[in-house]
DNA sequence: TTCTTTGCAAAATGTTTGCAGATAC
DNA sequence: GTATCTGCAAACATTTTGCAAAGAA
């Protein structure tokens, strides 16, 4: 999504663009992999956490961000609309994405035989990569 | 896995076979389905809450159970070797289990194309539920 | 001017840890 | 007898909340 739309968005009904925020979209915008909200909250120590925390559910909300279980710590979080599920290894860790449509076929037959809609986000795939294995 | 078998797996490398540690995993063997922490240690009121977390950490560690994270709340355990992923809808919270088979496709497919081995427990699929469509 | 957002501090939630005494083997 | 486990209480990590002041529209 382009950094305007997302202005735009942050401002549907009667949201505010304020400098936290503006600072905040800046910077998941111009970084596009993930980051925690306490990375977020560091990068910008003025802006308190708990702002961090209630600006990035807004993004969310809005559909800018979307938020990522990657494992036992905190969610992370990134622009909306990039097209890649995040697999974890269980053991070292290591994050690799993968090109959504690897869960097309699985989309489908979910689709298909449960009348469930698959939802790419939020959870990871837990895996053992190759180095680990 | 059978109950007894699981007994055996507790001893393993020194473990004690302890009166918290039976009860525990009698009602685990018990219900088969998904429980918290939480859950078991109000329910066995004589066991402490550390108590509850170590001797999940310890039957994990010896195979005897498996954990899943979901959602945003507290992870659930459950009896190892059940053959079933879990979906939670993401609007209602509802779980679905579905067999383990339908993510045989996948797993073929991340082994074959990225070398990464895709393990079934520990994070659930999310989706929509048919009700919540 | 009005409604939203912010900072601060405190609370809530889920889990882990240190330690001295109790228990399994 | 000795290493492991337990209860207790306190710490920890992540996230949420209440409230009065500040800021966007």
């Amino acid at each position: 999504m382009a950094f305007d739309e997302a202005l735009a968005r942050v401002r549907t009904g009667g949201g505010r663009l304020t400098g936290a925020r503006r600072e905040l979209l800046e910077d998941l915008h111009r970084r596009a992999g993930r980051v925690t909200a306490e990375e977020l909250a560091s990068r910008h120590p003025g802006v308190d956490q708990a702002t961090v925390y209630r600006s990035l559910a807004h993004f969310e909300e809005v559909g800018v961000i979307e938020h990522v279980h990657l494992g036992h710590g905190p969610a992370s979080y990134r622009w909306a609309g990039t097209r890649t599920i995040a697999a974890v290894c269980q053991e070292c860790g290591a994050v690799i994405d993968l090109p959504a449509d690897e869960l097309d076929a699985l989309a489908r037959r979910l689709d298909d035989e449960y009348g469930l809609e698959l939802s790419l986000g939020h959870f990871a795939l837990s895996v053992r990569c190759p180095a680990c294995r």
